[in-house]
DNA sequence: CTACAACTAAACTAGACCGTCCAGTACCCA
DNA sequence: TGGGTACTGGACGGTCTAGTTTAGTTGTAG
């Protein structure tokens, strides 16, 4: 038994293999799995090949562990904090709209365009990890908004019957459009500013018109 | 000069090349551009590898040759024949379940969904194909919309200032959510029959709670 | 019958790439 | 100081693949 634990040799251990994370990241969003190549992830994180295969196992095991890493990180982020639901009517637009813009900032990223694009490409390779994306993109948000309709709906604010059928239609009246667009015509496409106040505005006002006490 | 018209040796000629095209295009969607090799489309074809380079420049070219064709003919499937705008209030809502149905269950097929997957894997590879299938999917899609609407506005069936923003809500309320579920989730996910007809119900309901007569 | 174009089958070139191996080095701990 | 562990750097085996070449066949047109 050698394992009396070594914290110095740990550490430097340790942050070799975050920097074959860090380089096999950029490497595999840059250019798939495939077109990938061990020998650059090695080089790019100033690390032997060797040292690479030391820390994981193959080439798909890396590629599984990055991919992971990232949707869960992502996932955390966008969900840190849960909006509290409002508690008056007049407050349901702008809870809507502030949901509404936090999210769309926070998932209209370049790098998380390109995570989803390249996750899309392999889903017949990794199906798995396509369904965990899924997990922690799509369905979590459509979780979080069904909870708060529900809410909503108790306190008289809103008039659903079916909050996850809402919570679904609300989610893509945002999301769709911006995401569509972006994930065929490049990042140049993802919209800022005015432009996506505007397309909140929009959602929210015909979301309203169908679940809003009007 | 040799080019005196031989039609025999054309029609095989062309025959080999529908082929090629076939072999490639089941190929190409089954495995991704790097996963597939020049080898397999050949013997795939029942054609030798140098008949396959006389068709086709290269493997670049090919794979633009099949995923081109394949976007343009599912884009004039869905838009073959145009549905008329209705001419009464009443028929509004059943001209858009109607609209609605086709496009999905033309659109949400195993073999196109698996044709977007591989267009948004290879964006940064190939991103003229991801713009073209943009072109031809949702941009078209909701050009045919915003007419439609334009026409319904003047006649004083629905209230949209912006049919533009109206046709994109409308189609993305629709098309959205079994879209996204069965790129990341598989074909399996793809919704059919009775879950189909309600989830149209539901998305044609919201929107004319805020674009209807009422 | 002859010329010719398309095609076949298979070998081949040239290079890429995954994963392993090995000899030697740096660093930590007792 | 000695022992052990992680790491380096480069070579290497084995496999795969895009594209080319070669030698020979088929079938059609004139």
């Amino acid at each position: 038994m050698t394992s009396r634990t070594r914290p110095a040799a740990d550490r430097r251990s340790a942050s070799k293999r975050a920097a074959i994370l860090a380089a096999a990241t950029e490497t595999f969003l840059a250019t798939g799995f495939l077109g990938t190549n061990m020998d650059e992830i090695a080089s790019q994180s100033g690390v032997s090949k060797q040292t690479v295969y030391k820390h994981f196992e193959s080439k798909e095991a890396l590629f599984i562990e990055v991919v992971s890493r990232m949707t869960n990180d992502a996932g955390d982020t966008v969900y840190a904090e849960q909006p509290l639901a409002p508690e008056t009517a007049a407050d349901v637009a702008p809870f809507l709209r502030a949901y509404a813009e936090r999210q769309l900032s926070i998932v209209l990223t370049p790098r998380l365009m390109q995570l989803r694009r390249l996750v899309i490409g392999e889903v017949s390779r990794f199906p798995a990890l396509a369904a965990v994306l899924y997990d922690r993109g799509p369905a979590r948000a459509i979780a979080t908004l069904t909870g708060a309709f529900a809410k909503l709906q108790q306190r008289g604010l809103l008039r659903c019957d079916d909050p996850r059928a809402a919570a679904s239609q609300f989610n893509w009246l945002i999301m769709a459009e911006p995401l569509n667009d972006a994930m065929l015509l490049g990042d140049a496409h993802l919209p800022g500013g005015e432009r996506l106040r505007r397309h909140v505005e929009d959602g929210v006002r015909v979301f309203l018109s169908a679940y809003g006490l009007h």
